[in-house]
DNA sequence: TTGTAAGCGTTATCAA
DNA sequence: TTGATAACGCTTACAA
């Protein structure tokens, strides 16, 4: 449509009479070009509104513009809270510095296949975020070691700079949260233990369960994989076993409601027979009848700030502190049973 | 880490004897090569693990590898399973062609600092998808009229290529149905007019009702913008005017679920004392209690169409054909009165 | 069928 | 302070 064909730095130069390197310094923003010739080339640049081919740029200067997030092959991936927010937090980061952001899918053959090097080699990006790794994807201390700039958000794993939430002690909290409401049993839907958050949780229910006083009873524990059906699975294994315990514990929000699902067939009504509680506060905790008591992590700020590490890495050339820490926050609401004196915050 | 500086493909030619322009033409499977030729070099490539510089490739080309999706600039947006499950198609469909997804986020500096334009200027995008653009977003007209690929997800804008749902058809399914289940007096909470899925669903909405010779009732209905919050309002007016309605639609579940707590604290019980009908089979939708009946739209397959449209037109340098429509489908839960005869679903 | 050479649009080096 | 000129790593005519 438009009659004009590209413009490149070559005519800019021409049109404002000085060499192409002039022009490149202009652009870069160098104290080598003087001032009015810096301005007058730019309000040029403005007026005819040339845009510098990134490709050329980057050819040259090994940076292509573009951060990566390589997040699980499950299809429905974003529609989990835990993806999605911290999805919006690394977009937001990286806007600040006005960086793009792909979206890579570790599908089986992403780390057999050395895709996430290729990425690397093939200049495609300069820095790759994982966000729930697991912690046998092994591939991720593989590339951190070989130098390429990766931070985890919200998992750990060996020496690989992470951002993550301090789950442990929120979790010791929430048990405490439960003793103090006179619960004395309580159980307890374990997440998996290939998760940095699923083995956090864990440690923290167990020291909860020591700083109280109480006994780690196995027969009110089930495994579960984070997933609502897990949740339901446990749920009904733990009642199988014997009388309900009066709380139960689900290391995320998703097991918890397949959890309060098994209790109403039961017959047991959730914040009245059995406080419940989860973890994550996902969009879901707020809308299920009653609304869900959770432990609260910013997945929002994980990804920020894990972008925000990784953007400085990738300017400075150098890998930034090791670890960041964020705290976990406790959300009580109706599902922990107010009646017993408990602060509840409204479903919505 | 590792001592070997990047290989070229002079380093290439060097190895294999031959000259830069036959491993170029190795590499892209040109039939100008030597069959044998190309094998051997094809294999020295592989085990040297030479990998071509995306950015030199594309300075000749013209191409990046690259598409982008922009999203509404909503801090929870991929929470919405509207946009994540259209993320996860158009991740799977451009993986297919090995093309790699940037992420966008329109705000409010977007268009009107002309960002689209500058991504194709500055080559840091092969073409543009946007999922549920609003028809105030002309730029995206904009955008098609100045020749540059771009497809809209689940809207129509002018001429703009786009996949589109049913969702006329499938509300008037949606009327058809109450109206088989007795319901005479249906309420009505409408969608914004700036979505075509809104416009759509009203359009559908009020044929069904003409098809099924019943008045189009101003008193039973209000508008919404698609939110939980905005749906609980609607049905408040709803409620103020008079009696409840023996049935509602809500022109999306988010309102549906909205309406549900407004119905449920006036002492209705959804399935039994009114029927309930969404729209989009939001994950939520079968979790809510009772379970929501629903128009289901394939936000999956819309994307994952719509990337193959953009993709094809960026190999051809072709547009595609305007438009491609997909079905919806109603899924019916407890939510629509199951005791009334319907076909119900487990809420999971 | 293969090799030579001329770009692609920048940045960076080094004189002037 | 500015301007030639040489990279950067690849593709593609064109010639051999």
């Amino acid at each position: 449509m438009a009659g004009e064909k590209k413009l490149t730095i070559r005519d800019i130069a021409r049109m404002a009479g000085v060499s192409r390197s002039t022009v490149s310094l202009a652009l870069n923003n160098s104290p080598l070009v003087n001032a009015q010739t810096k301005a007058r080339i730019l309000r040029l640049i403005e007026e005819v509104s040339y845009r510098p081919n990134a490709m050329a740029r980057g050819l040259v200067s090994k940076h292509c513009g573009v951060i990566s997030v390589v997040v699980p092959p499950v299809s429905h991936v974003f529609s989990d809270s835990y993806f999605s927010e911290s999805l919006s937090g690394i977009l937001d980061a990286a806007s600040e510095v006005d960086y793009r952001v792909a979206i890579e899918t570790a599908n089986e053959e992403f780390a057999s296949g050395r895709r996430p090097e290729r990425l690397f080699e093939e200049r495609r990006t300069d820095g790759l975020l994982a966000v729930g790794a697991l912690i046998s994807d092994r591939y991720l201390e593989r590339l951190f070691q070989a130098g390429r700039p990766v931070v985890l958000v919200n998992s750990e794993l060996g020496e690989t700079p992470a951002t993550i939430a301090d789950n442990e002690e929120g979790t010791v909290a929430v048990v405490h949260h439960l003793v103090s409401l006179g619960h004395r049993a309580i159980g307890y839907i374990k997440g998996p233990d290939i998760t940095t958050t699923g083995l956090q949780r864990d440690k923290g229910f167990r020291n909860g369960l020591r700083l109280a006083g109480l006994p780690y009873r196995e027969d009110l524990m089930a495994c579960g994989d984070f997933s609502e059906k897990s949740g339901y699975e446990a749920m009904a294994q733990i009642l199988e076993r014997g009388p309900a315990p009066s709380a139960v514990f689900a290391a995320n929000d998703m097991m918890a409601i397949g959890a309060a699902r098994r209790l109403k067939e039961a017959g047991l009504v959730v914040g009245r027979d059995v406080a419940l509680v989860g973890g994550d506060d996902a969009p879901l905790a707020r809308y299920v009848e009653p609304p869900l008591t959770t432990l609260r992590q910013s997945m929002y700020d994980l990804g920020a700030q894990a972008a925000r590490l990784l953007l400085e890495w990738v300017g400075n050339k150098r890998p930034p502190a090791r670890r960041t820490v964020l705290h976990t926050e406790l959300v009580i609401r109706a599902s922990c049973g107010a009646a017993r004196g408990a602060r509840a915050v409204p479903g919505l």
